[in-house]
DNA sequence: TCAAAAATGAAAACCATTTTCAGTTACAGA
DNA sequence: TCTGTAACTGAAAATGGTTTTCATTTTTGA
């Protein structure tokens, strides 16, 4: 499931490209088989590693002009962490918002905010315009919190 | 009122400080002053270019440990943008969700967010455990978008 | 198959932030 | 008020993630 979920993902993703005009090479399949796999927020470098595995000649400078692009065509999001500020998740289409596990970055989406009221309430009385929301939960999933424990630490 | 303001949030400021054990330096205290005053979210240089005018020797270094310190102790927060995830703002006792203005950077308080059920809701049904919560609304404030129209931008 | 445009990757440049270190300063205690 | 000393400072250098440059390669439509 987790496969096959995937797999829709990056075809989703290859005529994303090819609609938008985007030419479909390998060194960009790499990297967005990467996070159509992946349930992670990783950062440039992390993606690098993993892309090369399928495309050995592959250059750190196209995984972050592939990103870029994928930020354009909104397939994926830029996650901010306490820790880190460039992480890059794919984008679940209908839910936007975002828990992450601030040790593995493994990420989850949920809907269920109903921030509606509280923006109109704020728009109201401030003139300011709302064109965005972030909300993003951040803690530990239960994996990290068993391993953390098993480890010592907490 | 404004001013009051900034002078009792100084005098906040320099109290944390002391009874954190930090030396009241020129140098900080120009820091303090700069973020004390401003009720928009600053980066180091800007936050350095103002601070210069109350103390012309200050360093960029001290501005960054200085910022690292008022961090630590709680008296300012990051403040992640679209455009820029290195943002400093003060941080307003009791509310601590923002509303920052894309253009000018102003940053207005509120609260109202009622996320306990949904984190619950969360929590529960995974198994993660939430240890915080951002929520930021971003838009544009009413005087800049006077201001884009006059310009003829949107 | 071929030409043109798009895309690539190695290397260099960039730039915000951090580290280093020798000199300066705040302040507790005399 | 003076002094000793640990805390602090700022100039300069180092760092490290990201972007730019540019000669070469690849994709794709004709
Ligand atoms: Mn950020
Ligand atoms: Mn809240
Ligand atoms: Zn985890
Ligand atoms: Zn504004």
């Amino acid at each position: 499931m987790a496969a096959s979920s995937s797999e829709a993902r990056l075809a989703r993703w290859r005529a994303a490209f090819k609609s938008g005009g985007y030419r479909l090479t390998s060194a960009r399949v790499a990297v967005l088989r990467v996070l159509a796999e992946s349930q992670q927020a990783l950062d440039a470098t992390r993606i690098f590693d993993r892309a090369r595995v399928y495309e050995p000649r592959l250059g750190l400078v196209t995984v972050y002009r592939t990103l870029e692009t994928m930020l354009a065509l909104g397939l994926a999001q830029k996650v901010h962490c306490p820790a880190q500020c460039a992480r890059y998740a794919a984008v679940e289409p209908g839910h936007n918002h975002l828990l992450v596990c601030r040790r593995c970055g493994r990420v989850w989406y949920f809907s269920g905010d109903d921030l509606g009221a509280l923006m109109q309430a704020v728009a109201g009385e401030s003139g300011f315009r709302v064109e965005d929301h972030w909300l993003q939960l951040i803690g530990l999933c239960a994996r990290c919190r068993a391993e953390m424990e098993t480890e010592g630490a907490v």
